[in-house]
DNA sequence: GCAATGATTTACT
DNA sequence: GTAAATCATTGCC
């Protein structure tokens, strides 16, 4: 069952990065379908500094994300990572949620292929799922919606199943890097650090 | 037009 | 555990 729009309408990016946790990431590209289970997201708000848009700094690269929520917002980082974004809240409120490590559920071989490897490395980290999963830049900005990136409804997590700590990878960002919002299952093999 | 810069990964000490 | 690689995109000139 695929999640609509209003879920991703909300004004409270943590509450919806959480209940992302458990949900089916599903693709259909290059007419291959792949999915995944969620086991990792981080939230990210224009409040602080982590975020692109922070202070609504509007630039062409952040424009996706003053969207209303529902669509992909995917960014190249380092020159060779994709990272696969969730917009939410309305429009004019820049707020997203990362996706940092799915476990395979479909098209596993193809993912394999695509990564050139297998085994927990397939996923276990957000520059990996992309690759694994066939999403790249073009697909930024696309509906998840449609029919090429969509969420369904996945498993049920118990809250004290959910850890919640410090994000990863943006020590610029100063005494924001400490907010706890990346959130992750409990003892999952897929999550990207332990 | 061009220099600066990472929401990471991978390999190595 | 720490460090270097790496290159498309961004933002400023």
């Amino acid at each position: 069952m695929r999640i609509d729009q209003n879920f991703y309408c909300g004004n409270d990016v943590t509450h919806i990065a959480k209940q992302l946790l458990g949900k089916i990431l599903c693709a259909n590209i290059d007419g291959i379908l792949t999915s995944a289970y969620i086991m990792e997201t981080e939230a990210y708000s224009v409040k602080e500094r982590g975020c692109h848009a922070y202070n609504y700094k509007k630039t062409n690269r952040t424009n996706i994300m003053f969207q209303k929520g529902g669509v992909a917002y995917v960014y190249l980082c380092y020159g060779i990572h994709n990272l696969f974004n969730v917009v939410t809240n309305i429009e004019g409120e820049p707020e997203a949620v990362l996706i940092r490590a799915v476990e395979p559920i479909k098209g596993v071989e193809s993912m394999e292929q695509r990564r050139g490897s297998k085994g927990k490395s397939l996923t276990s980290g957000p520059g990996k799922l992309t690759s694994a999963l066939g999403i790249n830049h073009n697909h930024n900005g696309i509906s998840l919606l449609e029919e090429t990136i969509w969420i369904e409804e996945g498993m049920k997590f118990d809250e004290k199943e959910i850890v919640s700590t410090t994000r990863i990878g943006i020590d610029y960002a100063e005494e924001d890097a400490l907010l706890p919002w990346r959130f992750y299952i409990r003892d999952n093999k897929y999550i990207s650090k332990l």
